[in-house]
DNA sequence: TCCACATTTGAGCAATTGTGCAAATGTTCT
DNA sequence: AGAACATTTGCACAATTGCTCAAATGTGGA
């Protein structure tokens, strides 16, 4: 933290550039919790079961072979970022995937991986 | 884990369906720490530095703030997961982006905030 | 109201993570 | 070889995470 490298000029242009052009740190914190929902095994299993259709807590740990209790936890993480959203019916609570974003992000990323 | 919901015909269509169209298992947990690297400020930090030029631990370091160690821990994670790449030149390691997917990914998130 | 079932919530615990420190390794120059 | 500096590595420790279990809450029907 307080250790200091000896900075040569050019590097000093490139640092300051950096410094400026870098986002808030508030936006970095929130960049960060959303791709911090996606890197998960659970989750991201929860994510693709949902490209499909819309499909409820239940249906999501029979799926993933988790516990209701764990699908709920995760759920509520995805939830809160606004990465899924849900509509409630009778006993059933039934989750989609938030927006064209998410579609967008997991497919490239797939992609990303075949290379 | 062993709690079993009751379910409904309807929704054993839709759970065989989607388990059926699930990534492997293996693409699950690439995609994941995929994401995870991605989803940690420092991490993040580095890459949006990264997107403006090539630069060595050292300049990570003063752009960050934090130790050259705990950069050089990170740029680990990133370069063993393919997200950067680097080139030695003398005593210094210049890191990069490796690929297109990664601004592109970077790029859309970012998007994804604002809305 | 009482029951059955879907879902959520909170506590607790093992496992993982992010960081700094100190030491090791690499590289250049004299 | 030895000095100076950049980088990496292993250790330790606090903080966070993901899960289970048990209890609470919500909802519809008898």
């Amino acid at each position: 933290m307080t250790e200091i490298c000896k900075v040569y000029e050019e590097h000093l242009d490139k640092i300051l550039e950096a410094k400026k052009k870098l986002p808030e740190e508030e936006t970095i914190l929130e960049v960060s919790d959303f791709f911090d929902a996606l890197g998960n095994p659970t989750r991201l299993k929860i994510l693709f079961a949902l490209l499909e259709d819309e499909l409820c807590t239940c249906d999501l740990s029979n799926i993933t072979g988790l516990s209701v209790s764990a699908i709920s936890h995760q759920l509520r993480i995805l939830k809160d970022r606004k990465i899924v959203t849900y509509r409630k019916d009778g006993k059933n609570v039934f989750y989609s995937l938030d927006d064209e974003h998410i579609r967008e992000i997991l497919k490239v990323a797939l992609k990303h991986m075949e290379e």
